[in-house]
DNA sequence: AATGAATGAGGGTTCATTCAT
DNA sequence: TATGAATGAACCCTCATTCAT
């Protein structure tokens, strides 16, 4: 899995047993999100994961104080890795307010390719880990909405734009389109998907 | 609960018995709607469902074969409803792509106030009925596609756009929104809400 | 069902509503007999065995004061059917005591073919229904146990016999060796299935 | 109880909790045994075996995949030991045929003695049990009937049995004259017993 | 730190029986 | 007498979490 752990820098400074302790929580992260994908949250209980991970069940808990926590630290991952993609995507993007709208779905489309999993999990069909998928359009919702208004302010998009119900509409729509994709990449190429998401956006308009 | 048991009115006219049972079920999908509106589904325990209507846990098994059978019945009660008001508000809005969109959108909100519990349930932020909420929104896509292709050979809307991504987007889209809205109908007016929803539309550009 | 429900003519006498009555008894009791046999003692509840019989849950409760007494009402029409066709059989067969176990062993034969379900349900392999089983041995040991004597007696069979326990081992056999051709009634020809029952007889050596 | 778990001795040697775990599953089964014997299958639900093991409930599904799984444990077991020594008491008695009946009896005898509770459920009075009776007949019987063709063929008993009936009556017999006699072992003595057993045997004829 | 057996509350579901109609 | 919806105790089984080793 390639959701980042920045958390983990840290650790792999230590000492061989603080990697070694890195490494499994790793596992463990990566074990969740398989057995997520493959068989639902239902599937996934503490033993099962551990198992996956090629642990005992008791040290699931060494590493994570509860199943919320390892929740938490899959999200955390997954938006540390993605706001920076984004970030990154955006300042390589140049002034143009079309041009960033596209070099970020880019990105985005990317990040979903690399991360396919991960997105099925959040975002997916039978989307069991809900809450999950919250905290994350949650914690992205705000920069969308702050930057509508901004380019509202710029003339670069409709005034009579709700900033807060676009900002909703591009998260929505963002997640479910590269979830429903992901699941099967030949709904559509590669491009027809960034492009009708690019029209989507209220800046093309 | 507002969401229409369309076949229920057959019963209603049955015997007294059938009255009850009638009564019973409907009781018991409205206890349901407000449980998981409430504590979400893992609080909806077919206990507590049973409990909160009124009824002996046994009873509720003698109403829906299971858990799953409810949801069924919640969902298609929804989307008999929906649908029968989606079809009523686009008959009246004349021929015109933008006027049927914004009678869509509108109806849809409305449905949205009169259906709050359930589209908290289905679409809200705690949504741990992602299946159900798949099953609805499964059920109106394939609609707003076949719309979307049509719009598009009459030159309502850019060719440029996959219609099968597009049709996603507009479903998330819709659906996010008028669950974030009807949490805190504060957070827009009704007429920023369906302004910005219909901008957002393909046909509006 | 042909096991005879002797009480039943008291009953045939009565009213248009009475004999209404006792047909819907027969047919609770044949419908018992068809579930056991079918789906086993799981599958036979009172529910079950009311609709098989085509009639409401409750009225199972008008004419058996519970389960158990169903039970008992299949196991003493069969015991009085089985007791009569043995008693006729063995008056027929003379004096001669190889002739008479003959002649009972036959009728007990012709017993299983005419009752398949019933002796399957008593005493067939997945015998769900042990306790039944042994009210219907325990009714019929007792006088396997007193003939054997009066045979030891007469010197028919050996002293070195103990009643008691031959009496249960005849018992066993005979309710076992039936129940498993009754099954399968092409594993022995119903001559090869008398003569060696018969040979198993203290009486034949 | 004293019927074997013979992969157990493995365990045994193996780590404390692997001893541990090993003994809770031989609790769990003597508890069962116990709970059948006393309240027959009804009673012995998994939650009071457990109790009577002195467990968590939830620690009988460490042991068993589910109830049936324990049931197969116990007749696995039982078949076992029995197995083991019916072999021994036939290789001790030399090579006639009525020697070996009665080797082969007697140690029936004794092992029913030795395991008089678990005789009992299986093949006892109220034997609820009638599904793991049948596993250890239908284990016993094709060794009793192909050693009763080997008989017919040496003229150690007559041509005119059907080996498959014969085989099956005396299943019958020896299995359910143990569980009479070992819910009350006064009711015949050892000697008694043994002595009927055989001489209703085809050998002694 | 790692193990994995143990815990026990709680979930979904069934069914013998009752009772208002 | 017949109906069938309702009851609720009880069952089987799961799983997040703990803790002795």
């Amino acid at each position: 899995m390639s959701v980042a752990e920045p958390d983990l820098r840290i650790s792999d400074q230590g000492t061989a047993p603080a990697r070694s302790r890195a490494d499994t929580r790793r596992r463990l992260i990566d074990a969740a999100i398989d057995l997520f994908a493959h068989q639902g949250l239902h599937g996934a209980t503490s033993a099962r994961i551990a198992r996956a991970a090629g642990v005992a069940t008791g040290t699931f808990y060494l590493h994570f104080r509860d199943k919320q926590a390892l929740f938490e630290a899959i999200v955390q991952g997954a938006l540390a890795e993605l706001r920076g993609r984004l970030r990154r995507a955006i300042d390589g993007a140049g002034a143009d307010a079309r041009a960033q709208v596209r070099a970020r779905t880019a990105e985005l489309v990317a990040f979903a390719e690399d991360n396919g999993r991960l997105i099925r999990v959040l975002f997916g069909r039978r989307q069991e880990a809900g809450a999950l998928a919250e905290d994350v359009l949650d914690a992205l919702i705000p920069g969308i909405e702050e930057s509508l208004r901004a380019r509202a302010a710029a003339g670069e998009v409709s005034a009579a734009l709700h900033p807060g119900v676009a900002a909703q509409a591009i998260a929505a729509m963002s997640s479910r389109v590269l979830a429903w994709w992901v699941e099967d990449p030949t709904r559509a190429t590669r491009d027809e998907l960034i492009e009708t998401l690019c029209r989507m956006h209220p800046v093309h308009r």
